[in-house]
DNA sequence: AAAATAAATTTCAAGCTTGAAATAGTTTTG
DNA sequence: CAAAACTATTTCAAGCTTGAAATTTATTTT
């Protein structure tokens, strides 16, 4: 195990604790402010991105999630009259789905008060900081997985 | 909507991005080469670091989970011969963690291949932004959750 | 045009995860 | 010392997540 090898080990751990305890308090604010939770956020942020409407496939790849997981959460928000389905007219196996007026409006709830706490958990990183993340993810994201 | 609030949140969707792609492969090498999951990986790994034993409590606190998810995990690794648990002497309400014997070898089969992915996911960070990512880390990671 | 292949979505079982409530044991306090 | 407060763990229901298989529709090949 070379010592590169080890830092990078390291670092990736780290990562997994900041991305772990900053899903923590988003999932708590969520939770207590508005009785709802991180994936259902993640899938109407994407929907609120898009208004015009996207995919399950589109949308299962743009949260990194699978195929399942994207129908059980749509479903959950269409029972709450929060998204809907329409089915495309040009390919009968393509759904659109996009959020209701209703999830519409509750997200910007959602939104506002998210923001707020993601600015607070970063808050201390200085804009060069937050550049040379933003850059390095970036290309980290861009990354074909092998 | 300030303009450093976005990037922060532009910064932390790319986090994410990267944490749940890297999350992606590992979970393929352990599934396809190794038939296991990395929650598994996960509670093994601290139960390697600390040889002697963690308590429940520790181990869903290192791990940043539920103490109930540690219990679901722990159970399936007990049932599967890989981890065993011992009540404390001193107080009967705590229980010791560890290990197995197959359970330590068996991980350190997982170990080397996790390593090598890791390795090669973060292959293009240069020496100094290895340095800088695990110092910032290392101090967002310490801040008090609010 | 039929057959084979590919694509979009859903279904399903199994495992993961949370958060709240229950259980059991320990420590503190009146 | 008994009651109250606290701590460690488990249990449980509900929701999340995966990956594989099934279903339906579209495209490509023969």
């Amino acid at each position: 195990m070379s010592d590169l090898s080890k830092r990078r080990l390291k670092m990736w751990i780290r990562l997994l604790r900041v991305t772990r305890s900053t899903e923590g308090e988003l999932r708590d604010y969520l939770r207590v402010s508005h009785t709802t939770t991180l994936p259902r956020f993640d899938v109407m942020a994407a929907l609120y991105r898009r208004r015009d409407g996207v995919t399950m496939s589109e949308l299962s790849r743009m949260l990194l999630v699978s195929n399942g997981n994207a129908t059980a959460v749509v479903d959950r928000l269409e029972a709450d009259g929060l998204a809907k389905r329409t089915q495309s007219q040009t390919d009968r196996r393509t759904i659109f789905v996009t959020l209701t007026a209703a999830g519409f409006s509750s997200f910007e709830q959602l939104a506002m008060g998210h923001e707020g706490k993601i600015d607070h958990i970063f808050a201390t990183l200085s804009d060069a900081e937050l550049d040379t993340l933003t850059d390095i993810f970036k290309r980290l994201g861009q990354r074909t997985i092998a």
